[in-house]
DNA sequence: CCGGTGATGCCCT
DNA sequence: GGGCATCACCGGT
């Protein structure tokens, strides 16, 4: 897929939700290489109170408003890290949270990481993912369209509609009426049932 | 199996 | 200074 294709997908927070769905996020480390296969999303845009960037551009949230297909990675609750496939056009603060990873390779390297030999602990989380694959505030704002950064994303088909399930989001206070949050029906390593 | 809670740093008002 | 896009642990059922 040429990257023109790929910024497409990515120039409609919306659409892109439910595409990188079944898709693979690519991480390269110490010269191994994690893959996790992307099984949970949620939708953050401007418009959108729970959103970092519905106030506007800040020296934190610059990143969601720069061009699609970069990382957004930001620390959480002081220990934490979340991380984020910046969305939309150019100019438009959207992202999308990548909620859980199902383990694909480097599972003993994820172990490592996670301290637990259990496997479906590993990437059931947003916290946890980064976690697994060692994901901090140095990756972020990488291109995740370049095959030559430590982080990026291998894109897969489109998962049928049926497989889909869409439903509210989870650990947000504000706008918990919307129902951003995507995941693939009966997969085991999502978030939360 | 649950619901509650503490840890802990940083962003933004 | 308030509030987190979280997680692991603890205690009561």
């Amino acid at each position: 897929m040429e990257r023109f294709e790929k910024e497409k997908i990515l120039s409609d927070v919306h659409f892109a939700a439910k595409r990188l769905l079944g898709s693979y996020f690519v991480r390269i480390i110490g010269g191994r290489k994690l893959i996790g296969k992307i099984v949970e999303t949620e939708i953050y845009h401007e418009n959108d109170p729970a959103s970092h960037s519905c106030n506007g551009r800040t020296k934190r949230t610059g990143v969601m408003f720069g061009p699609p297909g970069f990382s957004y990675i930001y620390l959480v609750y002081g220990m934490y890290h979340c991380f984020n496939i910046v969305c939309g056009k150019r100019g438009e603060g959207s992202a999308i949270l990548i909620r859980a990873l199902e383990p694909v390779k480097g599972i003993n390297i994820m172990k490592k990481y996670r301290n637990t030999s259990d496997v479906g602990n590993l990437t059931n989380g947003p916290g946890k993912l980064c976690q697994a694959l060692h994901l901090t505030r140095r990756e972020n704002d990488m291109d995740l369209l370049n095959k030559k950064s430590p982080v990026y994303l291998k894109f897969n088909d489109q998962i049928p509609k049926d497989n889909i399930v869409n439903v509210t989001r989870i650990g947000i206070s504000k706008a918990k009426d919307r129902k951003y949050r995507f995941y693939i029906k009966d997969n085991n390593f999502i978030s939360i049932k």
